[in-house]
DNA sequence: AATGAATGAGGGTTCATTCAT
DNA sequence: CATGAATGAACCCTCATTCAT
């Protein structure tokens, strides 16, 4: 017999999740204020009311699409920084991971690189921490790299990362806003190669 | 004695441009769906109606809120340009130019970054292309460089620049949202020196 | 052994009485348009479903917050009426019986006072006859003190009546919402004092 | 040329009186719960968001009825009093001057009886203000009347406010919900007499 | 008998936009 | 030209009620 989290059900959770992912595209495809909640229930296959049997408030329905995902996203990026050793492996499984993760869920990325990221109030949200964790991961394995001597020593590791990370989002932004390149995974390499030259001796 | 385009005065120049400002207040404060046409025309101390003898609808007084100052950053950056020979001074003033230009102009940023940046059909504006004539300059400031064997020859422009314009971005909307650091600035030189390690040989 | 009607049991009644009390409570503090079935529920300690097994819906458990109440207020009175000869001590007693019940029952009181006189379907209850019988019965009271010379016989009994009620509802309705006088049956004497000598001889 | 109060007009005045006479008979015949703002709007021959330019909401809607028309009461009542010398006749003035207003009027009567006479909200208004004047007149007749040896000592003006306002609601409220009689002011002689025979000596 | 879950129906309110003046 | 005034069109959300379990 199997045992759930008090208060849960595998089918609440079933349909928890599927309302979850149909904001998910919908916003993506309509944005957060141009589509509605019952595209959202449409697209879910169940009426208006029932969202808010599972969400109080649009709102609170689109700070909660990221939920497990961006908490996978998490354990994901630690177990394979784990099994790293060097900082210019680990920058370049960073740069791949991330790339790679946004082609796969073009929806996802939607929503955190068009939407969420210029939401105040997305800030005071408790997944808005797990993301910060993901970021401070980063920060770390720079910070880690200078210290073990693998990178220079004259840099700011939150620039490394604001290079890291900006030039990811960018080539994501473009690549859903322009569909432009097909893949940007493709990229992956040649950013590491610039980023790497550019803070290690 | 001054002339103007057929149609327009000094008068109706200086309360479009008045109306634009109050929209661009607005919009960076509240954003673009949470602000009303009446907040706009609150802020510009005219009447909801007015704003409709000068644009459309709300949206094309977004679209319009760049215009000019585009523009005028183009021309600036042009300048700039054609002062400096080298291209890894120019890629520092490149930087440097964005940085501050948005560290003065805060709600422009605001707009720019975290508004026009997502919505589609921005793209098919024709200020639109006044910024990706912006863009094109930096490209070919990159592959400028190449050619003259300023940069390695085994870099993507594009990739370059998106190194550039991410790594600019990132830090701003960091600033914008987050209010740190003070001043984004500070970091022109950091940036410059990890992305010009990353392309010179 | 106790008989109960067919169809019911004790678990039954009390169950069905918790959730009229419950209602009697909570439309007494929210009114009957701001409360909802889910504070009553909530109030009663079970499911919103629970309560459309005991009634068909939220008017009819709102009539049937009266009941036995009523019932028993008629019963009550009518006891007290038998134990008294002259109508001058009749009408005293019929109007400190209405103060001090009102006063002992301030949710019911609410709820006869505020939320059920104005409602047009109450009058099609059977509920409503039970407490048009208390309107009688006064009436009969009247009729009867004229009858044997203790009234005047200038009067109409239905005007007198309406006065002894009115006054205590006046009243009622002042301390329900104004709070003021800590205890309306204060009043009960001097009401009486006017009533009779406007209506004795 | 006629001189209007600042902000106002005679067409704007006329169209927000036009919907309070529209709100006024739709909330007396459908009660203000079950009346929506779109009957409202249809009864004023306008569209729903016009109200909306007038009145913040359905409540302050509510509210603003009794205004003018309280107000215009006060004036008459107190002109009639000061026309009459004698406290008798002054509390036949009142009695009558009640049930022959809520006679001619019967929506306001019902709104007034029957809506905000149970609406906590409305104790907090400015009209509620207006409306507890006439109350204070007709305490201050009695307390005349008594002072002038008219009226007995041993009595409460607040005790004798009550039974003649209660008796005029009561009476209304019937003739409103029963529709008995056809003509409520014909009690008003009897009503008058009783009460006066109850407080003078 | 009790309820968890779902929903239809509707309602108040907002707001971009229009147009007569 | 500017605007006061009006509104159509939506939208988010609530809630009484139902029904399968």
């Amino acid at each position: 017999m199997e045992q759930h989290a008090i208060g849960t059900s595998p089918k609440i959770e079933a349909r928890r999740s599927k309302i979850i992912r149909a904001a998910q595209k919908v916003f993506a495809q309509k944005g957060f204020y141009e589509a509605t909640i019952s595209d959202v229930a449409r697209e879910a296959g169940i009426s208006d009311a029932t969202i808010y049997e599972y969400f109080t408030s649009k709102e609170e329905l689109l700070f909660s699409i990221p939920g497990e995902t961006a908490r996978d996203a998490l354990k994901n990026m630690k177990n394979i920084l784990d099994h790293i050793i060097d900082t210019p492996n680990k920058i370049h499984a960073i740069i791949y991971a991330f790339l790679s993760f946004y082609r796969d869920n073009p929806d996802y990325a939607s929503i955190a690189m068009l939407i969420l990221k210029q939401n105040k109030n997305f800030l005071e949200t408790q997944v808005y921490q797990d993301i910060r964790q993901l970021a401070r991961l980063i920060y770390e394995v720079i910070q880690c790299g200078m210290d073990q001597g693998e990178l220079r020593k004259d840099i700011d590791p939150l620039v490394v990362r604001s290079v890291i990370l900006g030039s990811i989002e960018h080539l994501v932004i473009r690549w859903l806003m322009l569909g432009k390149p097909n893949d940007p995974v493709i990229y992956s390499k040649e950013i590491t190669d610039i980023i790497l030259k550019g803070v290690m001796f």
